[in-house]
DNA sequence: TTAAACCTTTACGCTACGTAAAGGTCAAGG
DNA sequence: CCTTGACCTTTACGTAGCGTAAAGGTTTAA
């Protein structure tokens, strides 16, 4: 059975579109090209697509269907396997999406605006979330238990007013940061009012304060890639030059 | 506190093109535009986009996100409601698709070449699995249990062979409608052809076969529209006129 | 004063096609 | 034989949400 570009997207239950899409990129051309120009299709190229649509439907995009199809000796599992690391993360991030929405809803129906305390308990929840994702468990097991629920259950209690002062302090922050960085002297006195005001900061949601925790957080900034990322957002080396400003702040300089 | 594009990325982790963009599309418009044609924005459009980015984080569109934050009397509430729907929906798709990767992947691992027998099992899984989702809840209350598992403990028992040419001939019969559809006789021989091989197809999957059974089941096609979609696409009408070929070739007309 | 680091607008690129537009081909019916 | 209509072709613009130059003006600190 030979088909045209119509009847294969008749049986197959794609586009005529996508076909010649598929045959512009190079993913199925047609078994040949009759003399007046028409795509023809053989079973070869039925059983291919069908491959094909078999890859799509994993939402595996076109680029790797491709080496996936082409290239025999391609290692297919482990292209599978890490498409499934994929997936099984795009489904966790549905959850907690599922579970935020859900949450707002319920906060919306129960006649609180957005805006209000709700809203911003979501946002508060979602924090300690992300921050439980992203650091709780290093920190959990080089801290311990204590100072990680210490410092969520604080977050929890936390007023709103406080929130948003946290908040604004945290992007005040990130822009002294910047400035003082430039100048390149983390004894310098914008440097020092840094680290008073990243001290500040950590008040908020630390249950006690101590200068060696100060001291040891900061020097995770710098160990701890996640947290070098986001202050170095601010400039390379920022970081570092944020551990040096808070050691000398905290009169421990090594 | 005021901020250049520059600032206000670094606090909120977004891109200055981002932020562009945003002007742009009209979705956060800084607050006012300074003598050298600079953007600045203050503490209303940080809490602004702070809103925007939440939405974003729920994978609501731009366009969305606009009606929600710029028409207070848009209903949140039911956007929000129908986005949960659409997410439960993804994370249903994406749980399906995480079960037919880990059998593809077990499969190969199997050391079965995938082309033979495991490729071919899942596709009859998926088949299964379709159908059962498909129509499965609806049929079984219509007709009953034994049907719906009968069918598809045929399926599961088909041979390669007979599976192969059971596709073939449900492509057979997409074509051949087509064609037979644009005569408009049902009663046509072509269109009797179609039944008859429509019978032939039925007997692939179903355990017994009865007139009665054929009969409803091309009145089903009717009936529900997943069905009709499904015909449809051959032409519109041509559902009907699969039902009618087939209540004449069985002798059943109304 | 000069270089670096910002800022601006314009515009093309990305995925996987949908959707015209403009024109050639083919089978069926009159 | 001719027409009609359904098919086929290529070209090309549009989609969402930006990334990434390019070309040029502004501000700031040394």
């Amino acid at each position: 059975m030979e088909y045209t570009v119509k009847k294969l997207a008749l049986i197959s239950g794609v586009s005529g579109r996508t076909l010649r899409y598929y045959d512009q990129i190079g993913l199925l051309k047609p078994a040949r090209i009759n003399s007046s120009g028409y795509r023809i299709y053989g079973q070869k190229e039925v059983d291919l697509l069908q491959q094909i649509l078999f890859y799509r439907e994993l939402e595996v995009n076109l680029e790797d269907i491709k080496k996936i199809i082409s290239d025999p000796t391609f290692d297919q599992t482990e292209a599978l396997k890490s498409h499934y690391q994929l997936l099984a993360q795009k489904r966790a991030r549905l959850d907690k999406l599922m579970a935020t929405v859900k949450g707002t809803i319920a906060s919306i129906e129960g006649g609180i605006p957005m805006q209000d305390k709700e809203k911003f308990a979501a946002f508060k929840d979602k924090l300690i979330e992300e921050n439980e994702k992203k650091y709780g468990e290093e920190i959990r097991s080089k801290y311990g238990d204590e100072t990680v629920d210490a410092s969520n259950a604080k977050l929890r209690g936390i007023s709103e007013g406080d929130f948003k002062a946290m908040n604004d302090l945290g992007e005040e922050i990130m822009v002294l940061l910047k400035k003082a960085y430039e100048k390149g002297d983390p004894a310098s006195v914008s440097a020092q009012e840094i680290a008073a005001k990243h001290k500040q900061w950590l008040m908020y949601s630390w249950g006690s304060y101590s200068k060696e925790a100060h001291a040891g957080l900061a020097e995770m900034y710098v160990a701890d890639e996640r947290f070098t990322a986001f202050y170095d957002k601010v400039a390379d080396g920022a970081t570092e030059f944020l551990r040096d400003a808070i050691l000398i702040y905290l009169g421990m300089e090594k």
